[in-house]
DNA sequence: TAAATAGTGTCTGTAAGACAGTATAAA
DNA sequence: TTTATACTGTCTTACAGACACTATTTA
């Protein structure tokens, strides 16, 4: 079918198989922060193609979801977690449709940032039925292939979706949905640290972002050495200008 | 089909049926300065549903197409303008995928940002067969629904094009691409204030972005009265700290 | 010469970056 | 008391915003 025989059809009506039709996924980035370091959560593929690699979480969208929709029943299946219980931060990243991409048919994938709002603890990753095992790794070790590099064009999306991540920080407080609800500068700092692979000035940091932020007035206990720390709550105002962030990285 | 099938299907191997099928088009939001306006392609609509109502350009992905190469064919296909011979900015803006968007059937459109190089004058949009007539409207009046709204969900469609444009101006040289190669100062706020929707400052403008730009050498023949202008060319650098937007818009 | 536009100079206030210094609490 | 962390103060430099002024060209 060539292209104005396919635009004529969308005029008029549809007849199946009169337009090319693809299989659409919703693929997920989904990051956390562990131990100061930027974590994905990847399964391990179970089957040709790319059987043993590593790969983004991901599943078909059903005939009556959106991708969106898609892309929260998935995160819920991939780590068995309760998002009615759990702040999570979701937003499309970008599409992929080379027509290529899957040696198998057409799939065309809607990739999703996710970001997980953790204490350090990060969740089990289960899996679908077609990981063998599943379970989450260092960002920056990941792209910069200390590992083995990720099934399908999964590498790519997922630079996106750091870079998506990386330049949003800058000039929101959007790296505050990867912390609980309250949460101390020190956590706050860490986390742009862990994304932007750089260290930040504690103090500047602090005046930078203390207006950016709501005040709950409590303190943290102590931690071994150190005065307490205030808590904080995330707004959504955006930070102007931006942070700036470290050159070199 | 529920989930879990689907994704033991997406496992082992593909058996046509057995998974959601969609059919996928590449919509276009064409944005175009001109009169110091910010005017947008629209076609109007020939046959139901929204017989008669305003659209974003669009059309299939073809079945050996990324939905890039859709978005090139269909610019080629619906302006008439031979793409290598003028200079575009082609970017994905987004994906849509509620399952009840188009009433038919279900499509999902990848959305695309594209920008014309104009020096004001503003090349015919021919439309697609679907398309009774076509041509250029100001993006503003049509998003505060001065004349009718869009088909589909096109208006949002529009609106999240606008603020991709509006936002990415900010921090790069983007809006330059709205332009001819070699651009005047003058010519690149008259694009700021169009996106914007607001008067800048023309000297602060000029100390802000003369660094951004690569200066030609050559000047302007001068208008009627005023002295010549410089004629600068686009850079990619990020501009940083961003361009200040004027509150309230 | 008048008018219109291009571009520069100057002043002020804000804030980023660097870093020293003080406060708080645990070991 | 020592140590580790949290937070504030100070100094310098940079630059955005406001706006006046000069330069250049056409009518």
């Amino acid at each position: 079918m060539n292209g104005s025989e396919a635009e004529k059809d969308y005029l008029q009506s549809y007849q199946p198989g009169d337009y090319p039709s693809v299989a659409l996924t919703a693929d997920l980035v989904v990051f956390a922060v562990s131990g100061g370091v930027l974590q994905v959560a990847l399964v391990r593929r179970g089957s040709h193609p790319f059987k043993g690699q590593l790969a983004l979480p991901g599943g078909f969208v059903g005939p009556m979801e959106s991708a969106d929709d898609a892309a929260h029943r998935e995160l819920a299946e991939e780590t068995g977690l309760d998002l009615g219980h759990l702040p999570v931060h979701i937003e499309q990243l970008a599409t992929y449709s080379a027509p290529l991409r899957d040696p198998r048919m057409r799939v065309v994938s809607v990739a999703h940032l996710v970001l997980l709002a953790t204490d350090g603890t990060l969740p089990d990753v289960t899996g679908g039925s077609d990981a063998a095992d599943a379970g989450w790794y260092p960002v920056y070790e990941i792209l910069t292939g200390k590992r083995t590099s990720l099934a399908f064009d999964h590498s790519l999306i997922l630079l996106e979706g750091l870079n998506r991540l990386a330049g949003k920080m800058e000039y929101t407080t959007v790296g505050s949905q990867l912390l609980p609800g309250e949460f101390t500068l020190t956590q706050l700092r860490t986390v742009y640290e862990a994304v932007w692979n750089a260290p930040m000035a504690p103090g500047n940091f602090t005046r930078k972002m203390t207006p950016q932020l709501e005040d709950t007035g409590k303190k943290t206990r102590a931690a071994a050495g150190g005065a307490p720390a205030a808590l904080f709550r995330a707004t959504e105002g955006h930070i102007h200008p931006p942070l700036a962030r470290p050159r070199g990285q």
